[in-house]
DNA sequence: CGAATCCATACCTCCAGAGTATCGATTCCC
DNA sequence: GGGAATCGATACTCTGGAGGTATGGATTCG
């Protein structure tokens, strides 16, 4: 099969209209349904039931628009990967989610014979999967068990307990140490990608931060962020909090000496 | 970029010669040479170093070899389970892996709604990871930790322990039980992709079985393959012995209903 | 130094992918 | 119920680019 194929394949199946898929192709309508004829031809299966007024997919065709995207983006990410190898490595992270580790990554990276530049792509929550998957991001910073990991290869770093961050004027603001029973009636935020829990939409942590600050939720998030905080927010240590694991890692098949010398770097700055 | 010049990117980078590899794409050497060009002008990277001698990879090269080569699978794979969708379902394999379920799954999964057909795809020793990846299988029942599984979704199925398999005049044969320690001398098998140790090389089932009557090997196999042993050979519990656990994977991004309904009866199978 | 090897260039051919115009079927709405 | 609108398929024309042949130019080898 032909990518070209394929990728007007997955623009008719996301418009489900073959003429508003042709003008996002940038091509006239006639070419479309031919191809995707042919396509379907070539494969021996009907991809598309339509009927002169509505378009919708077939098993086949949803099975195809699957799997299609996914070789897809499998093929751009070959493509980015390409264009930067050797020069250039792009680690990606939510910010702050480092574990104070990032400087020290860097200058050990930094005296490796194979170091490239690192350019760090700070993103928004839950995009680190998509930009390793897309070939935007080299590497990525993230945590278990919040993120997201499927197929991707990685190395643990640290693992450390959550704190509680509150506003300074929080009645539990000055407790020495909390419980999570202590925090049983507290508003938590709603990280995206989970179940909606009344909490405010938290999409990054400068908005979390302030709506802590605001008196509108609080956190819990991993000790080592205390180092972020602005003067307004404090950390309470949480005696049974659950913990997270910082963790490194690439997609499975992109191993190029680069990326190799990266990974042990991170991996030597991780305490044992 | 396009799957056509990857492929014959590929196919020159496998080759590290522009004629051979035009002879293999089925095409002459000029427009292959003219198309590799092209693919380094519009990705503005130069992916081979050519004299007129002879063609290396360069680093960029050695980075779109790898991440291509996967680009490509997934395409092919997106093109043949699409072929079969909504008809066929490929089960893979190895011989007399299934734990001794594999009936009882097929079952339960006739009687479910949106059952098709079912495959058993029987392979060889480490073919299912490349089978699933390749599209060829829908599914594959595996072994932890023996096969390799990066890039799967699984199920685990059962965890059962290993036990010795001997020729019946070996002469721990009779034995109601045995420890591993029992076994210190005995020489067990090579298999592939495992650092030599010696013993016989093993590619199939049926080869070891003949390999362990001829007395040249023994080996430690899970027990459910009690039900599949000749009758010249011995099955001998041992105490000590490390547990494999038999799980169904798939590939990740490939969940129709069918293989759903199939995942589903599998887990259902498993005593619990 | 001639022969062999191997990639690049020059030039030609032809098909497949893209465009325009139009048809035919269905749906919508007055 | 009938005219307009929507939307995919068909008929046709055109052109860019993929592929072929012939040959050049550089290196290696005997």
């Amino acid at each position: 099969m032909d990518s070209r194929e394929l990728r007007y394949f997955v623009a008719v199946a996301e418009e489900l209209n073959f003429g508003r898929a042709a003008t996002r192709l940038g091509i006239a309508q006639p070419p479309l349904s031919r191809t995707i004829q042919q396509l379907e031809r070539r494969m021996g299966v009907t991809l598309f039931e339509r009927t002169s007024r509505q378009v919708s997919l077939t098993t086949a065709g949803e099975v195809l628009l699957h799997e299609g995207r996914r070789a897809l983006t499998a093929l751009t990410a070959a493509e980015r990967r390409t264009q930067r190898a050797g020069t250039r490595l792009v680690l990606t992270m939510k910010p702050h989610s480092d574990g104070g580790l990032l400087e020290k990554i860097l200058t050990e990276y930094a005296a490796s014979p194979s170091a490239v530049e690192v350019d760090v792509h700070i993103c928004g929550i839950g995009e680190q999967g998509k930009l390793l998957r897309e070939g935007e991001a080299d590497a990525a910073l993230l945590r278990f068990p919040h993120d997201d990991t499927e197929g991707f290869a990685y190395e643990e770093l640290l693992t450390e307990p959550d704190a509680a961050v509150l506003p300074r004027t929080h009645r539990l603001a000055d407790r020495e140490s909390l419980t999570m029973a202590d925090l049983a009636g507290e508003q938590l935020p709603h990280w995206p990608g989970n179940p909606p829990n009344g909490g405010p939409l938290v999409r990054d942590s400068g908005q979390l931060q302030q709506l802590i600050a605001l008196g509108r939720t609080i956190a819990l998030l991993p000790a080592s962020t205390r180092h972020h905080l602005g003067p307004e927010l404090a950390q309470v240590p949480v005696t049974d909090a659950p913990t997270s694991t910082l963790a490194i890692a690439w997609a499975e098949d992109s191993r190029s000496r680069p990326l190799a010398a990266f990974i042990q770097a991170a991996v030597q700055c991780a305490p044992r």
